[in-house]
DNA sequence: TTCTTTTATCAAAACGTTTTTATAATTTTA
DNA sequence: TAAAATTATAAAAACGTTTTGATAAAAGAA
């Protein structure tokens, strides 16, 4: 049995589907539908089990009530978390979301952007994977798009995302007041900007306490891997009194390179590490880190996406959200 | 500037829009369109840069590629590996995927269903938290609906998930093995069908070994705190030899409460696991789990899927996967 | 009473496709 | 050379809505 129309309503009560659609969508007000057609309506939709047609919906209206979310790894906690907050409030906005886990691989993206333009979404969120914004700003000329936590530099594309270079500053801080001057900074993806505004705030903290010649950066990649191979070369190597892990992940891969060798925290090394994921709540030791907005970067992506979907003119384009110090025992004075 | 239709192609060709329409959609074979005509079709529809409107499609054709995925939280590693799978497959196969996280709340569960249903969305998978198989069921009869780990017993509702009974029953003979009797299990969500199961083959291997007097099991909820509290409680009052944790969640709080209680693993305790998040490889110490075959639970889901909506009758609709061991330092032989 | 306004409704156009049916023009067959 | 078949295309219907423009009937004003 096939999905019931206006038309079969049209049949049942004898009004025109003009009358009904207007009926069913609460306009009657406005175009003056009698109480008693309302009711009758309203009592046949509902036996019909009547469901207005999304795509038929669609030829006539402007807007899909869709959003595209395109991250770079759904499985990744901080996208995860991401794509949680983003999902839950088109939720409750009446919007829907479709994900695209783009795997960090610029042709993924950019097949999957055209698909969501054939869809005619209404608004596009996205951690960018291409380093390249020119496909982007064509496709911001049609519809919204909000970059999150990845942004590029010289673009009109707004953006949310954390204050990297600040969160690293800070953290590099920590170690420095506790006199660790020997630090190993551990980086992610060189190429990205959060990589690079991070690295910025760890040399910038360095230098200006005069400690730059002790700074020492190793590594290329934000995964576990990446973490445990560079942390092994550099405790025979270079022997550090403290790490700065630029990600979660990267530390998780640090951890257990310390614990192989048998060094305890903060006892023999000190480690300090970006982000702040759920799990690091149990890690044992618990280390000490610099917590992303996550959410707040959710919500006000959302937030900024709406309101460039409904027309409305975006003051602060670019927002930088300030990081968050979550203080445990993995840094000792020395 | 609007998107370009078929009418602003037949415009500037003077070719009438069905002949545009099969021209673009290749079947000028079929309906004879002169090559000459083809070539200059595609030109102009190039130049205009058309694309055909997704939901304009939709009103004349039974399919819109797109699936719905409900999971009840994106932010665990667990229901976010099965996503990523899910998306990656949709995205090789021209489908795109609607993703609502349901916060394991059955309203939200119910209302995003609906609004799946208005969108004519192809098929549905989901990790239900309604334990009323009856709403899915009514739904199952107008599109393909695939359960995904968690399932209902006295259902047609065709569903993959893991071996959980065969799984706890495995990882428990891997403790009886070494000699532990005095083992605590921790359990998840206890209506759950997964728990159920996995408490069933837990009790069912501690009957057979002739333990079952020394089994203990408590908890109620797939957390890192249900871990926590249950194992600090459990070490004051009756002391096991072993801990079983039924999730990678509920493990990482017992770990931490056996950090604080200095406890070592596995001289002093041993512990087993279900489930084997990618950051298991890296926790210390490291902890032997059952892991789920959680990709192929994925690929499997969206297989059946397009099986199913493409007609196909469905010979195994029940799937239960096996789960595997990967042993790791955390059990000691008594 | 006649003209205007208001009320309650409908018919038709529009949205942009796909598909069905129709039809001139050409070529082949008998 | 007439009939049949083929070729290349177009016109129109359909999909299920929303919206625009009419229009009878009733009510109010002059």
């Amino acid at each position: 049995m096939k999905r019931s129309t206006l038309t079969d309503i049209s049949k049942q009560t004898g009004y025109s589907i003009s009358t009904i659609s207007r009926a069913l969508n609460g306009k009657s007000k406005d175009y003056r539908i009698s109480q008693e057609a309302v009711e009758k309506i309203i009592k046949v939709a509902e036996n019909l089990k009547f469901r207005s047609d999304f795509h038929a919906q669609n030829l006539c209206r402007p807007n899909t009530r869709t959003i595209g979310l395109l991250v770079p790894h759904i499985e990744n906690p901080f996208f995860a978390e991401i794509a949680k907050t983003i999902i839950h409030e088109a939720q409750k906005n009446g919007y829907i979301i479709i994900v695209i886990d783009t795997m960090d691989k610029v042709e993924i993206e950019k097949r999957a952007l055209e698909s969501l333009l054939v869809r005619n979404v209404d608004g596009i969120i996205i951690v960018p994977t291409t380093d390249d914004p020119l496909f982007l700003e064509k496709i911001s000329l049609k519809i919204p798009v909000v970059l999150a936590d990845r942004y590029f530099e010289q673009t009109p594309l707004p953006y949310i995302s954390t204050d990297n270079y600040q969160g690293a500053y800070t953290a590099t801080n920590l170690l420095l007041n506790a006199k660790h001057h020997r630090i190993l900074c551990i980086q992610g993806n060189r190429n990205s900007i959060t990589n690079k505004e991070r690295i910025h705030g760890f040399m910038d903290a360095m230098h200006i306490s005069g400690h730059e010649s002790e700074a020492m950066i190793r590594g290329n990649d934000f995964s576990a891997r990446n973490g445990y191979i560079e942390t092994k070369l550099a405790l025979k190597d270079i022997r550090p009194t403290a790490i700065f892990t630029l990600s979660s992940t990267i530390l998780l891969g640090t951890l257990k390179a310390l614990n192989e060798y048998k060094l305890n925290i903060p006892k023999d090394i000190s480690v300090v590490s970006f982000d702040n994921n759920s799990y690091m709540d149990y890690l044992s030791p618990s280390i000490t880190s610099i917590a992303q907005p996550v959410e707040q970067m959710g919500i006000r992506a959302f937030n900024m996406i709406i309101k460039m979907i409904s027309g409305k003119k975006i003051i602060h384009p670019d927002i930088l959200l300030p990081p968050s110090i979550v203080k445990r025992d993995s840094i000792r004075t020395i």
